[in-house]
DNA sequence: TGCCAAACGGAACGACGTTCCGTATCTTTA
DNA sequence: TAAAGATACGGAACGTCGTTCCGTTTGGCA
């Protein structure tokens, strides 16, 4: 228990101070051009916002998913700690599910190209697509289970392919005012209805 | 009525004998390199499986998505032909309508990659994009009408947002067991039923 | 047979991810 | 404080990819 480091990004502390500076300032710039220019964003552009040579980035981040990872630690945190307090305050399981689901939409349709890079086939992006699986897949199986033990969904159904289908269906749902991924999401969502 | 180009591909007649001899050979090779490595593989392999020039490949498809166009015309095609004999023949308009996505859900989940290049914000793929769209969306509005007018749906869900939904949800559904579009697919239709 | 438009092959270009190494900077130690 | 050694830096360089361009070849026709 040294400095807090995950072992997803490098370690905050115990190294020389201009690379700690260097650290956050590729962390902020990656996040900044995140926005504008979506998380496919070129290595250079990056490394350009954040007035540094593309091997600092490297050297910081070995995987384009490193980075990822540590631009969105936060709020992937945020919502797997969501699930449990969810499930504590809604009325009944399915709604916490519902109300989980969208946290993870909101957070999916709002970083542009995530849920496209996190379902690429590419290599590099496993450790981005293991992350997230590592940290919300537990928090979806326990309000799936919840939501079946209660006899409101049907049971057959892992969390994983849930996950899958609703990173899917939220990819591309930027920059495409005909499609409105949360609308479907909640279509699937209520597809999961045990019949009856 | 002269060749039966329909301006997506190079027209078939009216040209050299070589050209018209190398245009099939590279439907060919397109055709069997995108089943082994899917439909993003690069086009000088292509052009080497078809024994010629990566010019030749430009020559005869001006973008990549007029290629791929060309390869599964004719599946498209049977696709969108298939919408109103399956209304036709079906006991009820939702029935015809699951059972078109699920020829459409079959098309796509089968062919390497392609639902992903479908949503591909790369440009160039516009054209694919706009292919499939003109069509099989009225093909598909004609069956969610025709499903809506009979009250087993909802009413306000246009085609281009469930094929995109659907389309979405059949990305990577290959090489990954754990995955399975169809059923996913089966559930965000039974959720598009009529609330009762 | 000889001409020439049509078609060909593949070198060349630009964008990109990634690696590598000579140089600059920090930190430690004498 | 000054010099040495470790650490980190910048950006040139490499390989891959899509795409363009042009000198060369070839098929069709007079």
């Amino acid at each position: 228990m040294n400095d807090g480091d995950k072992g997803a990004g490098p370690s905050a502390r115990s190294k020389r101070a201009d690379a700690r500076r260097n650290q956050k300032t590729l962390l902020d710039a990656a996040a900044s051009v995140f926005v504008t220019s979506g998380v496919e964003a070129p290595v250079r552009d990056i490394a350009a916002k954040a007035g540094v040579g593309v091997g600092t980035i490297y050297r910081h981040f070995p995987t384009r998913a490193d980075l990822i990872i540590a631009v969105y630690r936060h709020q992937v945190d945020a919502c797997a700690e969501a699930g449990p307090a969810l499930l504590a305050s809604s009325e009944t399981p399915h709604a916490a599910l519902g109300q989980w689901i969208n946290l993870f939409v909101d957070f999916l349709v709002t970083k542009h190209g995530l849920a496209a890079v996190l379902r690429s086939d590419n290599a590099g992006f496993d450790t981005l697509h293991a992350y997230f699986l590592d940290r919300l897949e537990p928090v979806c199986t326990e309000l799936l289970d919840a939501a079946a033990d209660a006899g409101e969904i049907r049971s057959d159904l892992k969390a994983y392919e849930l996950m899958r289908g609703v990173g899917n269906l939220c990819i591309g749902a930027d920059h495409d005012p005909r499609y409105d991924a949360r609308r479907l999401v909640g279509f699937l969502i209520a597809g999961l209805r045990r019949p009856r």
